[in-house]
DNA sequence: GTATGCGGGACATTTCGCGTCCATGGTTGC
DNA sequence: GCAACCATGGACGCGAAATGTCCCGCATAC
């Protein structure tokens, strides 16, 4: 079943949410039995013309029958109100804990894909899929867009695809070598992204494991300073977030740093940044790009998923910089066991 | 998966055609490979513009991607019309169906609801469902509706609601006695229909086995006069059709007329009406009410269900007088087998 | 070079959704 | 028996979205 609505949902995103307000109005009418339409209205907050539209719609549908005194269910109304109830509990599921999410880390929006990212491929490309689409819909107009590297981000980056604003639009890393393999960089990353939308690229070659000398004068050259220039002014960062030990391996630190990260409390990671359970940063990796003081005036859009990233996902938007998360069924309900 | 479409229809009822638009629109892109927009417009009957919404949105859902020479649907979309094709057959075999039969038979509308009346009582209230439905799209207006007896009929009326048209319509039985038991008979449906619309009714008496003379005098009977006069100018004909020798024996006819019809080849009944294989009426019950010939300036809507009765509806439709017809799946299949 | 068909921008028009107000009628409380 | 109240349903007008129409720049084919 629920196949077969992310299907219907791919070809008409506004169908679940139509399905939703209608059902909720029925089953509004059938708890409260005999009801008139300016009292329901208030309770649904609706208009009173919004619902009354829909009653009409539902009357000639015959789930409704409507008397002198209000409206009530008919009994075709109780039957097909049984037979959705499945249904709408698994379209409610996902979005309660959207909403919720959203309320418990002061977010924009959030949004959740059904599925577990580390038992199903298919579940990663759609993350991917979805978090394309949030990009989309966030970059009304042309602009910088910093991205930062790893394998969800690049499911973003190939299910992208060119729209008018895209296409003017300028693609760089968030932050310069990070450390990762060439095909999951934050380099890579942005070329694909302008590949697929059409747009520009720019990249920032920062060298892993530089000496403190060597990294001062690389950044007074006046080609990094300026592309750090355009990356530190952009308007939508999209990032992904990792395990803090796993990415610590995976960018193979040192013995040492990584046992600071432990003694540290370090959980998650997001673009180069190590954070705590409670959302604070504990450790900072030494490239240039992007910093966290410069995301003042930008919108930030995370996108992970998988069971084992729910409490690395909540570390990092405790820290709080995030307008729109994209994140998956498994790390939603691990995120909302460590709500309560 | 039917279920699921089937209560999805029930809410919203346009969503199926938007889904098979989007569908044809996708899919003819697929086969084409790359095709341009006033191409395809042109080979899908739409106009340009509306097209271009379409593929304005299916660009932005990351289905489609556009290139300098014309469109191509994405790797995403091409999963998506592959995921799609065992719901869109199922959407479309049963609308195909509906537009060979209106068209073979020159009909203005088919309505096929899915599942086979003789086998589940579901599928015939699901029928009564839908011919409500079509009676209360037909009745725009109020105005005299006439209906036969017959449990399909019954299961019709049970499934009528007010509607403003209906409550001023007024319900008469076609034709008067028929032999059929009380509970199905055409007064008895004329009566619940007026109960469950809010609507007006009228009965015509009839006794059954009325001698030739006796039945004259009835018919001079001023009261008699009138109703007969209402029903001869209905606006709206609702109706069953049954086997003829099935309702023969149901009615007690005397085996001499059943031997007759037998020879006559009667196949079908529509409102006392007996029809053959051709649609050519062979035999008629001696009852006053609706006449053939009174159907000239008449919508006509005919429900029926039952694998076993495809056959006696394809024979009555045969005669032409019908606008709307009402089938299950079964009948419809039975019909399209013999259509060949 | 030129002709054709492409996507996409622009604009007028129409249609539709929706906010708002009101008439009318049934129900209830006094 | 009457008045106050809440109901539905009709009417109207505004503003946004859909759509018909035209045009432009561009890539490709001939």
């Amino acid at each position: 079943m629920r196949a077969i609505l992310e299907i219907q949902k791919q070809l008409m995103p506004d169908m679940i949410e139509m399905l939703k307000k209608r059902y909720t109005i029925l089953h509004h009418i059938q708890v409260s039995r005999l009801v008139g339409r300016r009292t329901l209205a208030s309770s649904l907050n609706m208009t009173e013309r919004v619902l009354r539209g829909e009653v009409e719609f539902l009357k000639t549908q015959g789930l409704l029958e409507v008397e002198s005194y209000g409206m009530r269910v008919s009994e075709a109304g109780q039957k097909l109100l049984e037979q959705l109830e499945p249904m709408i509990k698994e379209l409610f599921g996902l979005s309660d804990m959207e909403k919720q999410i959203r309320d418990a880390f002061g977010l924009e929006k959030v949004i959740i894909v059904p599925g577990d990212s580390d038992q199903s491929p298919s579940t990663k490309k759609e993350l991917g899929r979805a978090g394309a689409s949030a990009l989309r819909k966030m970059a009304q107009e042309a602009g910088v867009i910093a991205v930062t590297g790893g394998s969800t981000m690049h499911e973003v980056a190939n299910h992208l695809t060119p729209t008018t604003p895209l296409k003017g639009s300028l693609f760089v890393p968030a932050r310069g070598g990070l450390g990762e393999s060439v095909e999951l960089q934050a380099n890579t990353i942005a070329s694909i992204m302008a590949k697929k939308t059409g747009g520009q690229y720019r990249l920032l070659h920062v060298p892993d494991h530089l000496g403190e000398e060597a990294y001062q004068s690389l950044i007074q050259d006046p080609n990094i300073r300026e592309i750090i220039e355009v990356i530190r002014d952009t308007r939508i960062v999209v990032h992904g977030i990792g395990e803090a030990i796993v990415m610590a391996k995976r960018r193979k630190l040192d013995r040492n740093t990584i046992d600071r990260l432990l003694a540290d409390g370090a959980l998650a990671e997001a673009f180069g940044y190590y954070f705590d359970r409670e959302g604070r940063v504990v450790h900072k990796m030494p490239t240039a790009g992007l910093r966290l003081e410069d995301l003042q005036n930008t919108k930030v859009i995370a996108v992970a998923g998988g069971r084992s990233k729910g409490e690395s996902i909540a570390s990092v938007l405790k820290y709080g910089k995030e307008h729109v998360l994209v994140i998956d069924e498994a790390a939603a309900t691990e995120m909302m066991n460590h709500l309560q």
